[in-house]
DNA sequence: TTTCACATTTTAGCAAATCTAAAATGTAAC
DNA sequence: GTTACATTTTAGATTTGCTAAAATGTGAAA
């Protein structure tokens, strides 16, 4: 004894307030003959005629018309509320979730760009090293790592990164860096990659790879974190093998430098996923763009020699 | 853009008052788990969770008390205006409708006693020749005779009836009325039935029964209506072959008079139809019961002898 | 009048939404 | 730990809702 069939009173309210069923199977987006059959049935279900036909039109019976009087309001009440939520939530800016060193050192960088060119836009950067649920955690877009790209929805890659070994200028001033053996006589700083990944470029692989030979390559410090190792690196303490992509902006600067640009890639790349109400978000579709676009750059930059 | 899924909002809304997915189910008389999907449907519509798992319960996320405080309102707005709508609909009383000549002679005379029975009821009589569309008309129930019983949902015969050759003491004062033949001395009065119903037994063929040969018998009036002959019967105008059960209240208060009982049963019955929601207005199932009622004691006066 | 154009209704069949039942999950209390 | 309770998930069955096309009915034009 609640209440009538609520999609039948939709149909009804539509057609009682556009006084044609035409009207109200558009406003609904079906056709009259479904209008027509919502109306029947809510009638079936009240016990009481509420729409009657009037030549090549319709019109409401008294307690049709009643009716509707007492139901427009309400209705309109629950449209109001849904295009208040709608834009409370349209409002509340682009969540995006990546890793951290992401976060430091490429995305939120870069960001500043992003906002010079959509000033009204509204973004939060978040630095997680799980991956979140899009929906449930309120987040529209994620930038990670690896395979894991797989269990989004929606999701692209971005580009594949090599690491070079890289240091503070301060780090060799004076001395030669002419080959790959110079390197390895300097302080290594070495990263420990948490989490499932599969592990990148270890100092040991490099020296393979450029030719060098050494019995065991001894890291006098490691950083679980890339980003601290980073930072590590940019404050003299030694050679870093860095991702390229993370240390754009050292590389800029002058804080970092590759005396000798021998490359490896990753052996997975980097991904962007996203939410599927993110892309109806003001600015949602244009970030994801943005981000793609930025991440072409990066592959040229990035890309192995 | 108009609105959500409506039966999710519903689900959402009860859940939100209550509490608690069980009690919004039982409220909404599903499973909690149909609740459970459409809470979930609506959050996926709107791309905002409204709903969050509290140990053993749910909560509301700050969105969805929001969104709650402001659909409440409307949905016990729409709650009220059905209620409203629903008591004024079995306010209306029974509307019956059926034969003239039955609403006059037969079911009219003795609703006087349903009164008595029922003071609290409230019964609208309508005389048509035509059957109605119950539901369509706003008719509730409607007693008519013939074949046309089929046409209807729901249905019950009621009695059927005989033919006695009637007139008023006044006709026959001082005259002696001893044999059939008597009666075809005096004047008689014709019924031509309209309509598509068999026709009703005639003056021939009760002179054939009753083993009168006349030629041919001379009604020097003749009526359309049965009722007003009836009426010019009671008037002392001549004999007419009545319907018993439409002279009941003549026969008992002595304006006509059946000298000659000689009975012949008419081709079809009378028969009560109803609509499906008559039977839940105040009233409704009772009325039917009283006339069923009613007819089986008429069976027993108009059987033929 | 007949014909036409227009709006609604009806029909049958298909697609989608919704429900149930049962298993799974997760919490809090014992 | 174990248990009891509340919700969620899943798969499958049922119901509802929709479309397309034909039918119906009306008013206006020829």
């Amino acid at each position: 004894m609640g209440l009538p069939p609520l999609k039948a009173l939709q149909a009804f309210e539509a057609v009682a307030r556009l006084g044609s069923v035409s009207d109200a199977a558009a406003e609904l987006f079906v056709t009259p003959g479904a209008i027509s059959q919502q109306i029947k049935k809510l009638e079936s279900s009240l016990g009481i005629r509420l729409v009657e036909r009037n030549g090549r039109g319709v019109e409401l019976t008294s307690w049709g018309a009643a009716y509707h009087l007492d139901i427009v309001g309400p209705f309109a009440a629950l449209r109001q509320a849904h295009a208040v939520l709608h834009r409370k939530r349209a409002g509340a800016g682009l969540v995006v979730s990546c890793l951290a060193t992401v976060a430091s050192r490429w995305l939120g960088p870069q960001l500043f760009d992003w906002q010079v060119l959509n000033p009204a836009s509204k973004i939060r950067l978040i630095g997680a090293e799980s991956e979140p649920r899009l929906f449930e955690d309120g987040v529209d877009f994620r930038l990670s790592y690896g395979s894991k790209s797989q269990s989004f929805d929606h999701y692209a890659p971005l580009f594949t990164d090599c690491v070079v070994p890289a240091c503070a200028p301060g780090l060799i001033a004076g001395k030669a860096i002419a080959a790959p053996e110079d390197i390895f006589a300097c302080p290594l700083i070495g990263i420990e990659w948490e989490g499932s990944h599969k592990p990148p470029p270890s100092w040991d692989e490099w020296a393979r790879s450029v030719g060098v030979s050494v019995g065991s390559v001894s890291t006098e410090l490691a950083f679980s974190l890339s980003s601290t190792a980073l930072d590590a690196a940019v404050n003299g303490r030694g050679f870093v093998l860095a991702q390229i992509a993370m240390i754009r902006e050292d590389l800029a600067s002058g804080r970092l430098i590759v005396p000798i640009d021998r490359r490896l890639q990753l052996g997975e790349s980097y991904f962007l996923a996203w939410d599927r109400a993110a892309l109806e978000k003001p600015f949602g579709a244009e970030f994801r763009d943005w981000v793609l676009a930025m991440s072409r750059a990066q592959q040229r930059k990035s890309a192995a020699l």
